[in-house]
DNA sequence: ACGGGTATGGATAATTTTTTCCATACCCTC
DNA sequence: GAGGGTATGGAAAAAATTATCCATACCCGT
């Protein structure tokens, strides 16, 4: 396990909230969970481009959090399932509306960075 | 100026959005800007934790993505004041309902990080 | 026995972000 | 001219995050 060097200030409840969300899968993960996608192969399969072992990690990361609950069954093969805990779903309005306002702003945004990118080839 | 290496993707509003505010203190900026503190040096004294340099990074980015505008008095000794833009204006209600989300669960969370170090001694 | 399915994690490399240190340039006051 | 104020950035180190590679273990069907 990894150990921080730099202590962090959750005195504010932003950096709370970026320390739970901020993983670069994590948001993608509970809105997918949300949609019921609750295998972690199916979860995999929906973002082919995340590695298992990351999204592992990540999700270990949300059950800590306790935004999310992972379900075993003593089965074979194992099966296992990850659901929103009722804290996990108080977050999803805020989700909904980082996204809904990057939504509104997505072309403007793209523009300026392909702009950007003409740019430094020119 | 340091190049990326793996292209983002910037395809939907959640990830656009945490380009714009995902750095470590540019959420506090511009929560700072809208308070009525717009000098750098200002800035950086209601944030000593952050070095001069990073600010002004953050700054930079800020304001090449439209959030923050950046002006220049041609004075001796320079002055340099940033003010939010419209498009930095809409984002305060986002990141204001992210803060009250974090603060709602403020205490929880911090216990759970207590108990985890209280562990870890253990 | 081999290939495929399930789920998971260690070790290390690569990438990105932030920090640290030091430098510039100009003006003012003492 | 020494010390303070303003604003800014290069270079490199440190820290944090993510990616890559390979390993485990168990079961099923062929």
């Amino acid at each position: 396990m990894y150990e921080k060097k730099i202590p962090k200030d959750f005195s504010c409840g932003f950096s709370v909230l970026m320390e739970i969300i901020g993983g670069k899968w994590k948001s993608y993960l509970l809105y997918l969970i949300h949609n019921g996608v609750h295998r972690p192969n199916e979860l995999h399969k929906q973002m082919p481009s995340a590695t298992r072992r990351v999204l592992n990690m990540q999700l270990r990361e949300l059950e800590f959090h306790g935004m999310v609950k992972r379900v075993i069954y003593p089965e074979l093969p194992p099966r296992v399932e990850y659901f929103l805990t009722e804290f996990g779903d108080s977050l999803l309005p805020v989700i909904f509306e980082m996204n809904e306002w990057g939504n509104n702003h997505l072309e403007r945004f793209q523009k300026l960075i392909t702009d950007k990118q003409l740019e430094a080839v020119a």
